[in-house]
DNA sequence: CAGTGGTCTAGACCACACT
DNA sequence: GTGTGGTCTAGACCACTGC
């Protein structure tokens, strides 16, 4: 063996490494060992914040992710051919693609490789929606009809846009809808959208879609939903929230009001539920 | 090296491992290859589970955790020690205490070691609670005043004998009482507790202590909460709670039952909160 | 069969905390 | 300095999938 056991340091792959694989370039001997990340200007001497080599790699994979190298569903690169393009040991490849997963951004399928995590196609289909029914045994069911009362075109208020991280008056979209389990109303629905890059969705294209909301969102505005926070209260319905859930108007019904984010805790769509939780509950699991 | 590289194949460490380490141990030389697990009888001739070492270790020091070898807040053995007595390499050790790291079983110090992780002591109190207020920025506030309404023996009806594992007419205990912030009472909450664990439990021991119930449960009864499902829902308050929150009757509120487990998924608290929302909320992360 | 992820080992070195 | 967890590597072999 040519160089033996560890060889920890600190390396910035970041610096030197080429988008696709390719020879060994030539400027790589020396390893000139910049740091990872610069010294955010301000006070706080403080240190240069170590950052692992596998974290290093995990941004990276990220990158490829957030350009779109690869698209959800699809199969990414081996460990191997990963590490070789990073020029790492398979073991650091391993460790983010490890926490990426755990990320729920990828999904890992032994024998098969490594795949693009998606709202569509996924046996688990509504991840975020976790309203189920009080009795049936897990029954898992997907909203049997959904009903769009309205899309439109308008322009962000004050508190919309900070969500969203926009600025008032900017275009966004404005989407309402019903979903009905078994011929009963359930759920009262307002979306607020960045209109930049969901140009183009209408009432048909909402209409038309079976499937999760965000499985289109994937297919068809190439945004992808990692993550959200939701903040959830009770309310009394109003009369517009009573109509059409058909219940009397005073009636306690569950707000759950949610932010969810792509890649890279970028806000992509703010969302207010009303639901109704006679016969269901909204379920979470803490630890 | 005398044994190069890698040594998979399938050992059962549960069947020859002592409790502690001493010499090695005469019959382990051929490895007889037991499966971990047998066929739990019945039909599916399937595939008897393999199971991976670290899972095994994990099975074990979670024995160990269980049997109270180690008590919350206590460092646990190296990993090198630990890799001594269950013989394996240090690696698949890491990988264990890993996994029950990410299950919050366990807290990884860097420099100073592992412990057993707590309700107590940290800094993250009240792990389990996720009512926020909706201004403050982030400003975790525990509850400020408590009242014990009650603390009764009773027998558990068949639906929290259900709940709890128990059989119906088993002796329980129900503890009732009233969080308030800022004087402004805003959770109401009914506990059912088995009577063997919490035997002695007093309204005095109740009302004496400040701090996480969950800290005060693991101290005085040795019951250590590990994680708890919600089930979710906006319902109206009756006179009772109306009165207790100092809300109008039929004012909404956020329903919250917990039923919240040691080890092994054994139940051992089931718990009703009422809580007022109208300048709080319960925050949820969703990935 | 080859290719992929999954497990296991052994050893070196780094970062951190305490003494 | 010593001991702990944390990172990184290299290599072997196992389990699963699909050709």
């Amino acid at each position: 063996m040519s160089k033996p056991g560890g060889t920890a340091g600190s390396r910035d792959i970041m610096a030197t490494t080429p988008a696709f694989p390719s020879e060994p370039s030539p400027a790589d001997g020396p390893d000139t060992t910049a740091p990872a990340f610069g010294d955010a200007g301000g006070m706080a001497p403080a240190a240069p914040a170590f950052s692992p080599l596998y974290q290093q790699i995990k941004t990276l994979i990220l990158r490829s992710l957030q350009a779109g190298e690869w698209k959800p569903g699809d199969m990414i690169p081996s460990e191997f051919d990963l590490a070789a393009r990073f020029r790492v040991s398979q073991g650091t490849v391993r460790k983010a693609i490890d926490e990426l997963a755990t990320d729920n951004l990828l999904v890992r399928r032994q024998g098969k490789g490594t795949f693009v995590a998606t709202h569509a196609e996924q046996h688990i289909q509504y991840r975020f929606l976790r309203l189920l029914p009080d009795a049936g045994n897990l029954a898992q069911q997907g909203p049997a009809e959904r009903r769009i009362i309205e899309c439109r075109r308008l322009r962000a208020s004050a508190e919309v846009a900070r969500q969203l991280a926009l600025r008032t008056g900017d275009p966004i979209l404005q989407v309402k809808r019903v979903l009905a389990f078994a011929g009963s109303p359930a759920i009262l629905e307002d979306l607020w959208l960045p209109g930049g890059p969901f140009k183009g969705l209408t009432v048909e294209t909402l209409s038309d879609d079976k499937g999760p909301m965000y499985a289109l969102f994937e297919t068809q505005f190439g945004v992808r939903m990692v993550r959200a926070v939701e903040k959830i209260k009770a309310v009394a319905a109003d009369a517009d929230a009573a109509r059409l859930l058909d219940v009397p108007e005073g009636h306690p019904l569950l707000s759950v009001e949610r932010l969810a984010y792509t890649y890279n805790d970028v806000p992509m769509e703010l969302r207010r539920g009303l639901y109704r939780t006679e016969s269901r509950h909204y379920r979470n699991e803490l630890s």
